[in-house]
DNA sequence: CAATTATTTTAATCCAGATTAAAATAATGC
DNA sequence: GCATTATTTTAATCTGGATTAAAATAATTG
């Protein structure tokens, strides 16, 4: 029964509904935006959504998972190609820059997180941890290798994540800027280390 | 009449409701916060916040701009305090994170500024700009006297920034925590620079 | 094509919270 | 104390969206 197909397709929909959800969110904040906001971006009625998603709650939810998926896919990748510390901490800045200006988010800054279900909650948070651990981790590795100055890696590590977290708070599609950001944005947070 | 004392007395409770209200929006979201919620903190009725404010949305704008004023206080007051730029950026740093770590917040991240009312979100996006200007500035007068590397100031200032007003996602209360913040994180930020 | 499954719409509900009006209580000045 | 003003409460209303159910349309499959 095309079971393969049709999953797909599902899921395609499903991850375009994302993405408009995640502008809406972010153009529009949260209580901002309803679901007839998100569903006329699809050229849909804001019921259909209803097909994709139990409701508003897992709707951000979902949204807030993705936005870590893209984020752990950039360190990921980052991570698999080889070389000292300090370069693999390069690339991670620039591939996830280079997401959040792509696609302008995806959700900005997870403000709405205290408002989700408690399983909900607790998963984001703990991805958002296991982010933030993983980056630490290529810190440290940094250090050990002599490509990173010592440092309080926590707390570095917060640092550095807030300036990455809080772009899509000052940047708004201008393209030189974006250029800009992706090519000196990795070095000026290099810099500190 | 005993205008000054009336006008104190409403003063007063009007800033004990808006540090209300900003714990409420840390803690749980705008969207999930009722006025209510609000109300039962000060051990008052939803209806009696009217008396101080037209409605919701004034609300979180004057945390807003509370927000914004406790942070061009901190830099108003590093900036008074002599010596060359980099010391005033230090003393800055510290401020600001002493003043986020004190009262926590004050409105963590504003992220429903899409929602004020035109009139209100603009004058916030302003003070907002404003306090990047000026904290730029502070930049520029350390390059200038050669106490701070030369830099993007514009870029550089928003990864600072970033870094600051993210601390109230991952600081939330811890003592030792706080005084480790106020100790380590300016050297942190100023390692950059 | 007939039958089944997937997707979307139409048309109601429904409801938590925001907001309001009027009344009650507290404070203050004279 | 009396009159006036300040503050809070009680008790409704009012509403924008969220949510749901049932029906309509579109796609697939065999």
């Amino acid at each position: 029964m095309a079971r393969d197909a049709e999953e797909t397709r599902f899921q395609l929909q499903k991850v375009r509904m994302l993405k408009a959800a995640a502008q809406c969110f972010n153009q529009k904040g949260y209580s901002g935006t309803s679901l007839r906001d998100v569903a006329n971006l699809l050229d849909l009625t804001d019921a259909a959504l209803y097909y994709y998603v139990r409701n508003k709650e897992e709707l951000v939810y979902l949204c807030y998972v993705r936005a870590a998926d893209l984020g752990r896919e950039a360190l990921d990748r980052a991570s698999s190609e080889g070389e000292n510390g300090m370069d693999v901490i390069l690339r991670y800045f620039r591939y996830h820059i280079e997401m959040i200006v792509g696609e302008r988010g995806p959700i900005a800054i997870m403000s709405e997180i205290p408002s989700l279900k408690p399983e909900h909650r607790d998963e984001v948070l703990e991805l958002s941890r296991r982010h933030s651990t993983n980056f630490e981790a290529l810190l440290e590795a940094g250090i050990k290798d002599g490509s990173v100055a010592p440092c309080n890696v926590r707390m570095t590590g917060n640092a550095i994540m807030g300036s990455i977290n809080w772009i899509p708070k000052w940047f708004h599609g201008d393209p030189k800027l974006a250029r800009e950001l992706i090519e000196e944005f990795p070095e000026i947070l290099a810099r500190g280390l």
